[in-house]
DNA sequence: TTGACGAAAATAACAGTGTAAAGTATATTG
DNA sequence: CAATATACTTTACACTGTTATTTTCGTCAA
C-alpha cells in the first residue's frame, strides 16, 4: 500500500512535470511562430522584440523567460530556414543518381531556395554567417545533415565517377559553392534596383555558369 | 565711385558667401571623417549618431543640418569606397595590356578590395548594394568611372581578342563579377568561424577559380 | 555702432529599442 | 492550509533616430 501510493504520487507528479513542460514548449512555439511572422513581414531591420511580444499577448520581458535575448531567437527563426535549406539539398541529392545532373540539381536546389526565401537566405548567408556552424551542430552528428557535407559527397561522387577533374575536394565543393552563393545574393541584392538583375536574367545566368564550370571541369 | 564701391562690396559679399560655404564643407567633412572613423571602429550595428556627434563635439541634431539622415551619413561614408574600388579597378585595368591578364587583374583587385575593406565591402555589396546604382550616378557621366564599366570593357577585349568565347558581354561580365563576389563574401562572412575559409584558401580559391573560367570560356 | 537679419548650433521632447532587477499573482506541492 | 516554485508583469535604465523649438552668434546695412 506504502509503495502503491508512492508509485502513484510519483506518476502524477512526473504527469504534472512532462504536462507542464509541454505547455512551456507550447508557448516557447507560439513565440517563436510570432517571431517568424514578424520576420518575414518586416525583415531583419524591422524585427522588434516588443512587437513580437504585443503580438502574442505578452510583455517583452516575457520573452527571455524563452529565449537568451534577441540574438538567440533570430537564431531560431532562421534554424527553421537552416533546416528546410538542408532538406531541400538533401531531396535534389537523392533524386538525381547521375552525379553530373546532381551537381546541377544542388545547384539549382540552392537557387531555388535562396531566390523563394530572400529574408531567410540573407540573413543566413549574407548577415549572420556564422549561424551556419550553430545550425548544423544543432542538428546532431549526423553527417548527412549538414548541408555542406551534401556538396562535398556529390563532388567526391562526381571525381569518383570521372566526370570532373580530380582535386581537393573541399576545394572544389567551396568553389561550386561561393560560385552559386554569387549569383544567389547578387540576384537578391540587386533585383528591383538594377533591371538588369530580374529573376529571369539569374536563372540564365546560374544556367550558363553551370555550362562553363562543367566545361572548365571536365578530365 | 559709386559703381567701384558697388562692386567692391559685392566682392567682399561674393569672398564673405565663399568662405561660409568653405567653412561649410569644412564641419561637413569633419563629420564625414569622424562618421568613417566610427564606421571602421564599431561597424555598422554599432554605428550611431549620437557618438558620431559626440566624438567631434557637436550636438545629434547638427548633423542633420549636414546630412538628411543616419542613411544618408552612412551612404556619404561609403561613397569614399565606391571610388577607392572603382579606382582599384581602373588602376589594374590600365596596367594590364593583356586581355587575360587583364581580367585576372581586375578579379584580384577585387578581392584585394574586399579583403582589406571589409567593413565597407560588407556594405557596399551585401547590406546596401542598391547603393552601387546611386554611387554610380553621383560620379557623372564619365562612363570610365564605372566600376561594371571597367569589367564590362575587359570583356569586351577579351572577347575581341578571341581570349574568351563569344557571348552576351553584360551577362558575361555579371557571372565574372558573381563568382569573384561570392568568394570574396563568403571569405569574409566565414572567415574567423570556419577555419577552412581563411585568406589564404580564400586566395588559393580565387586562383583555381580564375583557372577553371579562362579553362570553361576558351573558345 | 547699433540693430536687424539669417544661419548655425543647442535644448527639449517624442517614440521607439533591448535588457536587467524586482515585484506579483497563480498554480503545485507537502 | 501554508509553503514554495513558476509564469508573468511592472518598473526602470540606458540607449537609439528624429522633429520642433529656442538660443547663440557672426554678418551686414543703416
Amino acid at each position: 500500500m506504502s509503495t502503491a501510493s508512492v508509485t502513484r504520487q510519483a506518476r502524477i507528479k512526473q504527469n504534472s512535470a512532462e504536462r507542464r513542460e509541454r505547455s512551456r514548449q507550447e508557448t516557447r512555439q507560439a513565440i517563436l511562430e510570432a517571431a517568424i511572422e514578424m520576420f518575414e513581414r518586416e525583415g531583419y531591420e524591422g524585427f522588434s522584440l516588443r512587437q513580437v511580444a504585443e503580438s502574442i499577448g505578452y510583455t517583452p520581458t516575457t520573452i527571455y523567460l524563452y529565449f537568451k535575448d534577441k540574438d538567440d531567437l533570430l537564431f531560431a527563426v532562421c534554424s527553421q530556414g537552416f533546416a528546410e535549406f538542408t532538406q531541400a539539398l538533401q531531396t535534389a541529392y537523392d533524386t538525381h543518381p547521375d552525379p553530373l545532373e546532381r551537381l546541377r540539381a544542388l545547384a539549382w536546389a540552392y537557387f531555388e531556395f535562396g531566390l523563394s526565401h530572400p529574408l531567410h537566405y540573407q540573413m543566413m548567408f549574407m548577415q549572420r554567417s556564422e549561424w551556419v556552424l550553430r545550425a548544423t551542430d544543432l542538428k546532431g552528428d549526423v553527417e548527412g545533415a549538414n548541408s555542406f557535407m551534401i556538396q562535398l559527397n556529390a563532388v567526391v561522387e562526381a571525381m569518383k565517377a570521372g566526370k570532373i577533374r580530380l582535386g581537393d575536394p573541399v576545394e572544389r565543393t567551396n568553389l561550386l559553392w561561393a560560385s552559386v552563393h554569387g549569383i544567389v545574393s547578387l540576384a537578391l541584392s540587386m533585383r528591383g534596383v538594377v533591371p538588369k538583375w530580374d529573376e529571369a536574367s539569374a536563372r540564365r545566368l546560374l544556367e550558363e555558369y553551370l555550362e562553363v564550370l562543367v566545361h572548365g571541369l571536365s578530365p
